[in-house]
DNA sequence: TCCAAGAATGTGTGCGCTAACAATTCGTCA
DNA sequence: TGACGAATTGTTAGCGCACACATTCTTGGA
């Protein structure tokens, strides 16, 4: 294919008239290499147009610069962000991300995911992959892979990086409250989600501290628009539904369109909450009351957290501390989509 | 950190009584190795659960089976189904994908990011920005690096793997003169983007195929529904629109908004057309007629076209073809949001 | 029975780099 | 002026693998 090889250490040490060990000094920033020597070498350097072999580097230092990401589906807004807060921070680092997506969430799909990346070995791994399964077969994997769970709720046995779901779910179920609802009802993400399970457990917390009656969550919904809309059109047959909080903006948007349609106005006959802030929110019919996390940092406080645990000798830091759990507490943005009920049936301030 | 090192080559070799090369034979797959020895070395493997040096192999190879994705900004929806569909593609070529993602789109940053890619030393890369800028920046890279952009109109130097902005501009503008609109508006995107400029392009020539006068575009936008809720609130205010292709979903979903604010009725009062057809858009208010571009596959697609350029011995594809322009033809997907317009000023049929 | 051709396996070497150690140079103080 | 220690540079030996070649073992036909 290209004419020539390209340059190696070699090469560069005999224009700079040098031995390749000290050319591999100037390279890796080490002390008592003289200055005239130093820049003689980098011009030589600059002159070949040389780059260190990352594959020759990475074989005689037994350390890769590279870690791996596993995400189960980087289409969805979140995953997407937080991806891209991982590479953010990993370059930061100076290390490099390779991504492993999977399609289904299976055990075998992500124990899968996890080999091919050991087979290109990854220095450690982050997994974005928020549903129980996944969490399940990750506890098998042997613990000498350095592994990070990220917006995958709190409660795992992994070291994890999540935003507080419970919390979340609290505050937008007491916003509605106190707005005068009698209670609330919750449209369910997949119970197979962490983080759905979070936000149930949050909602009813929040409306049983309340005194509130609990009633039966919305169920089988799937995160989309899709299953919001087919919910929304049960709910606008039920008159007693006044106020809903939903696990994802998804799914309210769907719901949103389901109870236009269907002639019931929001939020004026009922009130509705959405779970995430994704950046077009704001304009839906109405602008949507939600609760706002911060994908794009949970990715860069995940990538820390697996430097953390991987050891980076260039940055100082200990490849020693142990911290299971970080949590981000999540904010309530408040827009159109929610207001006190038109019909109060009781407790008249 | 782990007590002992990995096993290597020679360690499943004394295992299975064969030297090591026999055991890199059966690993790849050569043939001439005898049944029982393969089952041997196999078994072997199995027991100290071996896994290969990647570094090492690359090193002795002289190739990696890493492919590099520079993408501006994988938060966005068709980014992001993009880098999906490259990711599925690669694994079935059985390679790995690293991203770099860039924050501005300045050459500078853009050639950064090949920069960071070829020093990790990737065999073929495959940018996902769709700026002139970055296009022109990628002009200079140095053709010894094989170069794939994705999604990013097809009008550039560089071999390229893009839907047919200009023949769904086209679709989505006669659809509507079809309906009797006497013109369509059209909500440009950035115009530092060829997408933006091409579906430009197509509005313009299908308005003047058909004799419709050519309004001015709309111009300034971003992409995000923000700009179309501005442009919205202005257009509300022009009884001469009539219709309006937007050049993205986001912008559509924000100018939706703003015409229902105003009080203006979609599609009896205005009708709107988008581009993506991203999940979502089904369930906007009312849902929206859209030109889809189908992201996955134009993400695989340009994938099987770098694999194509890097040449995969193992695929037994020539690493010879040239194939400049791949073109994806988009299609129109009809929903609500636009009908024939209430008071026809001409031409009744 | 023997030999040639081919199948099956083993040996040696180098990929490009860093780490450990050896050798050299330099400055400085007695 | 000489010598000693620190600063600077060079030398050697792998890292784990695949390739080229050498060697051994099977066949099958004369």
């Amino acid at each position: 294919m290209d004419g020539e090889r390209a340059p190696v250490m070699a090469d560069v040490a005999r224009i700079a008239g040098v031995s390749h060990q000290t050319v591999s000094r100037v390279l890796n920033d080490h002390p008592n290499v003289r200055d005239r020597t130093r820049e003689r070498v980098l011009a030589a350097v600059r002159e070949l147009g040389y780059r260190p072999n990352a594959a020759a580097r990475t074989l005689a230092t037994r350390r890769t610069r590279t870690l791996g990401v596993i995400s189960f589906n980087t289409t969805l807004y979140g995953p997407a962000c937080m991806l891209y807060g991982i590479e953010q921070a990993a370059r930061e680092y100076d290390y490099f991300v390779t991504v492993a997506a999977v399609g289904t969430l299976d055990r075998r799909s992500v124990l899968d995911a996890v080999d091919r990346l050991r087979n290109q070995g990854v220095a450690g791994i982050v997994v974005i992959a928020p549903q129980t399964a996944a969490v399940g077969a990750l506890a098998n994997v042997p613990k000498d892979v350095p592994l990070v769970a990220v917006g995958c709720g709190a409660h795992t046995a992994l070291v994890s990086v999540a935003v507080d779901n419970e919390a979340g779910a609290g505050l937008a179920t007491s916003y509605l409250l106190d707005l005068g609802h009698r209670t609330v009802h919750h449209l369910l993400g997949p119970r197979t989600w962490l983080d759905a399970q979070e936000r149930e457990a949050g909602w009813r917390a929040a409306l049983e501290k309340r005194g509130a009656p609990v009633p039966e969550p919305l169920a089988g919904a799937d995160w989309t628009a899709r299953t919001g809309y087919e919910h929304g059109r049960r709910i606008a047959d039920d008159p007693g539904v006044t106020a809903v909080f939903c696990a994802n903006d998804h799914m309210a948007l769907g719901l949103l369109r389901a109870l236009q349609q269907a002639g019931r106005r929001v939020p004026e006959d009922i009130s509705v909450v959405g779970f995430d802030d994704m950046a077009e929110t704001e304009y839906f019919g109405p602008s949507l009351t939600t609760v706002r996390q911060d994908f794009d940092e949970l990715g860069r406080r995940a990538l820390h957290a697996l430097i953390e645990i991987v050891g980076d000798p260039d940055s100082g830091i200990p490849a020693s501390g142990r911290r299971p759990h970080i949590v981000i507490p999540p904010s309530l943005v408040v827009r159109a989509s929610a207001t006190r009920p038109r019909h109060r049936t009781e407790s008249p301030t």
